[in-house]
DNA sequence: AGTCATTGTTACCTATGTTCACAATGACTT
DNA sequence: AAGTCATTGTGAACATAGGTAACAATGACT
């Protein structure tokens, strides 16, 4: 709703319909983005005297979260990203002694990444401080509105992947 | 409502209400984090024809915007980046003769940022790349969905910045 | 034994953004 | 006029998050 603002060449002949609807899909881009770098700064700020960064912290919850201590490439496919990037992060986590690698007995190629008593230790706080900062973030609405936004997210988030293993 | 999974070693004494807000809080961040991360996949994929990456395009975007060419500073504060971060943004789109450089007649410190001609044809072609892209994560929800979520949105980011002057 | 897929890693590259230092400029004081 | 200070943009260095490509070790299957 702001058609002034379009200052290129082409007329754009799209129907006052098909435009408000890309608008709000655009303006919820923009949205989106902007939200999650205040997000990335929330925690960051939360995370800082606790040495981990955000990465590094979803990395732990992962390992947390795991039953059995799981594998580089099962952490890869459960963050979605490459295998490569999980090796630095546990790098980093294992240097502050937050993880350790272990070595599967199965399977001499697989290293398997176990929470240390440290780790776990910083678990707590970690939770403590994310909920902060979510909490900075989230202010603004009430519990339903929130129920209103994880389920929506949650809609999105589960249609996502279809899993791209290629 | 997973307790099983808090390996630290506090017994966590809260009210069940409290954990489940908490459960809410934390998860909210996780999907935001999630979907940003195929949000910024999504951008590259669409943008990457064209040249240009996410914040080369929402510069892009903002200069064009702008009722009048912005100065840097303004771009800073409107993208809520450091200033340093837009010189690097417009170094790369002036090379690409996207916007240009002008000098402002009443000061010599201040640079003003103009869009070129091919620059705003760019724009509308990336309006179409970034409605596509934004189209590919939001195709779970239907337009009253979307609404709701924008609505949500906005609430967050209208509640935002205190503008950190500081 | 030979081929192939899996697993993790080393070595780079990119994108985005930050802090620090600095030079040029403007504004304001003495 | 000179001095002080804030503003403006930028160079240099670094951090975070991620990605590609090549590779070695290993397992699995023929």
């Amino acid at each position: 709703m702001d058609p002034r603002t379009t200052p290129a060449p082409e007329p754009a002949a799209e129907s006052a319909a098909e435009s408000a609807a890309a608008e709000t899909t655009g303006r919820l881009a923009d949205q989106l983005l902007n939200l999650t770098k205040r997000l990335h700064r929330a925690q960051r700020r939360h995370l800082e005297p606790l040495g981990i960064t955000p990465a590094q912290s979803r990395l732990l919850r992962t390992v947390a979260h795991s039953e059995a201590p799981p594998r580089m490439a099962d952490l890869a496919r459960r963050l979605d990203v490459v295998p490569r990037a999980v090796t630095t992060l546990v790098d980093a986590l294992e240097t502050h002694d937050l993880v350790r690698r272990i070595p599967d007995p199965a399977s001499r190629r697989v290293i398997r990444i176990e929470l240390t008593e440290a780790g776990g230790a910083t678990l707590h706080r970690l939770r403590l401080a994310r909920r902060a900062a979510a909490e900075d973030l989230l202010a603004p609405l009430d519990t339903p509105q929130r129920e209103a936004l994880t389920a929506l997210l949650a809609t999105l988030d589960a249609a996502a992947p279809p899993r791209p293993r290629c």
